[in-house]
RNA sequence: GGACUCGUAGCUCAGCUGGAUAGAGCAUCUGCCUUCUAAGCAGACGGUCGCAGGUUCGAGUCCUGCCGGGUUCACCA
């Protein structure tokens, strides 16, 4: 559990650490560094200290040792009692120590959060479509991910640059424009009634058709499959069309400005709707000329070497790599080239003082490499430079595939996810007296909250499954579990008497209040332990801990009928901090949260 | 074949730089709405942490080997 080992008093736990440091010193001659953890909650204490590490050098059993230390700092007044049970010293602080440290974070509006913008610049580049199909499942992910880990960037006082890079050129995005300009009786989203991307995606699984029957004709011609891919009628036309591209052919320039833009009126339609937005776009169609000049620079300063055929190279042997090409034969540049420049250029753009790349985890190799590359070629900032590698999404039946139709369209499971929302809120029956307006904003809080959870929980590393036939759970955990502790707490709210004030000099907080002291002043280092390892899924997890920390104290503490008006005053606080903190992390999610639901 | 990565309950996942009896949710079963929202709370059931060694006072966590899944090793992007 994350809340067991994070320690919420850092500066009381560094003294401690130091005292222990001393009284060990003194009675073991032992120079050790000291690492306290938080008490188990089924032993009694708040620290614990570990005392293995000094049983060697005291020539004592376990608990002697434990005992004598714990000993030395109740006469020292570092801590009000122990208890020793095996290796492990249970220390109880005083309780005002909890208080204090609420106290503190409660009254700082910022939740003791870095001033934004205080950490410096970052850029992070997440999204990266084709212009030839619509989104799907992975590309949800992505950009949640993307999305997510800049907004959680931003919360630990980092000012985030969120680019894309547009692959907008290129063999496979002529491929459709082919099959459209064939087989399209000149459509248009208008026309037929389409998103942009839907119907240009159509257009390139109507061109993978027809390319797939040719083979097969050609094959039961006699013709090798191998000559048959290579020379099928459509494939040769598309490689045409794509040198026409790069001629600069108006004819096919005009189709594809006209098919794109269809395109990216699709998309916005979809990241406005998952609430992702960038700060600037690079076009690929702009940037594949970038690098080239970078690497002859590489070339002359020996960071690069050239082939008798004129290709060039870089040799990453003693990096355990092997060779890479950076630039064909015909000087032509490949991906790795590109993206060479592109690096160079954004930092051109932007004073930033690191980037990350939001990619998926078949690329790894790809960012090993650029990363070496541009530190080879001394950028000072190439040592900041981080790909966030992610996991595919599965499904039940294997991997997604656009061509063979075998994807989960992400418009269609936003659409699915905001009308089960809607269902099971009217089953419910508490939304009698809402506006029908505020209830189908309600439905998108609740069924975007479901999604995106659903997927920022799970460690982006890992490759997650998804069974489009089991509908994402409402319960448990889940984002509108948590959506729903926050909406309870602004029902209190609401409810609340006002101008009652707390009593923090006597306050005797119960169990289940520390308890909720000790989380909620965690959440700072929280959201800078999830900007660290660039992982949404910490803050979900604390935030569903608060939650059910939460939970289990609404359940057995009467908030608005507490026995005294400083009592009330002092719970309602607490709820209105976990709604603070429930609200802001659910923010660096991409999730809103209702008042009401 | 080389490199990288993953393997924890029937299913989906937590488990921080090694620490006490490995935790949640879903599913199944049992309680709790004449007190602040039951999308909730409490409980039961469910595990040789892929296998075998090793390091350590202590290993799900570190090391080695093996088994199994995935990715990658293009003058594609």
């Amino acid at each position: 559990m994350y809340a067991c080992r994070n320690l919420p008093t850092p500066k009381i736990v560094t003294m401690l650490e130091t005292q222990i440091q001393d009284i060990v010193q003194n009675l073991y001659q032992v120079d050790a560094t000291i690492e306290l953890q938080e008490t188990r909650k089924e032993f009694e204490g708040d620290l614990t200290l570990v005392v293995f590490p000094f049983v060697r050098a005291a020539k004592k059993r376990p608990e002697d040792v434990a005992e004598e230390i714990g000993a030395d700092l109740v006469q020292a007044g570092a801590i009000v009692s122990y208890n020793v049970v095996k290796g492990f010293l249970n220390m109880v602080l005083d309780s005002n120590v909890f208080v204090n440290d609420f106290k503190a974070f409660a009254l700082d509006a910022n939740l003791n959060l870095p001033a934004p913008g205080s950490k410096g610049q970052y850029i992070v580049e997440y999204s990266s479509p084709n212009t030839n199909k619509p989104l799907h499942l992975g590309h949800i992910r992505n950009n949640l991910l993307g999305s997510s880990v800049s907004n959680i960037l931003e919360a630990d006082g980092v000012a985030v640059t969120k680019v894309q890079i547009i692959n907008d050129r290129g063999i496979h995005i002529c491929k459709s424009m082919l099959a459209w300009s064939e087989y399209g009786n000149g459509e248009t989203p208008e026309s037929t009634g389409l998103k942009g991307d839907h119907l240009v995606g159509k257009y390139y699984v109507k061109f993978d058709q027809v390319y797939k029957s040719e083979i097969q004709t050609l094959v039961e011609g006699g013709m090798s499959e191998d000559e048959a891919k290579k020379l099928a009628p459509s494939l040769v036309k598309a490689q045409e069309m794509l040198l026409k591209w790069e001629q600069g052919d108006e004819a096919v320039i005009d189709l594809w400005r006209t098919m794109n833009n269809w395109v990216y009126e699709g998309f916005n339609h979809t990241y406005k709707k998952l609430g992702v937005s960038f700060d600037k776009n690079y076009y690929e169609s702009q940037t594949y000329v970038l690098g080239k000049d970078d690497v002859l620079k590489g070339l002359e300063d020996g960071v690069f070497y050239r082939k008798e055929d004129g290709s060039v190279w870089i040799d990453l042997e003693d990096e355990g790599l092997d060779h890479k090409l950076v630039l064909r034969r015909d000087g032509t540049s490949v991906y790795m080239t590109q993206d060479i420049g592109t690096a160079i250029q954004r930092f051109k753009d932007f004073d930033a003082k690191g980037m990350t790349y939001v990619v998926g985890n078949e690329q790894d190799y790809h960012f090993k490499v650029l990363f070496i590359i541009l530190k080879r070629l001394g950028y000072t900032w190439a040592e900041s430079l981080h790909h966030l590698s992610y996991g595919m999404v599965d499904l039940p039946s294997g991997k997604m595939k656009s061509r063979e139709g075998t994807v989960v369209d992400a418009d269609d499971l936003i659409d699915s996810m905001i009308q089960d929302a809607a269902a099971i809120s009217k089953e419910l029956g508490k939304l009698d007296n809402m506006p029908e307006e505020e209830q189908d904003q309600l439905f998108q809080t609740l069924g975007l909250g479901a999604l995106k959870y659903f997927i920022l929980k799970v460690d982006p590393k890992k490759r997650m499954l998804f069974n489009p036939a089991e509908s994402i759970d409402f319960n448990g955990n889940t984002g509108p579990f948590i959506q729903y502790t926050y909406a309870r707490i602004q029902s209190l709210q609401r409810k609340a008497p006002e101008g009652l004030t707390v009593n923090w000099t006597d306050l005797n907080p119960n169990e289940e209040e520390v308890v909720l002291m000790k989380a909620l002043v965690q959440y700072p280092s929280m959201v800078e332990q999830a900007a660290k390892q660039l992982s949404p899924a910490v803050l979900a997890n604390y935030t569903y801990d608060l939650v059910k920390k939460y939970n289990g104290f609404y359940q057995n503490n009467s908030i608005l009928n507490a026995e005294s008006d400083e009592r009330i005053a002092f719970r309602l606080l607490l709820s209105k901090k976990v709604g603070e903190v429930i609200a802001s992390s659910m923010n660096c999610l991409g999730i809103q949260v209702p008042n009401r639901m």
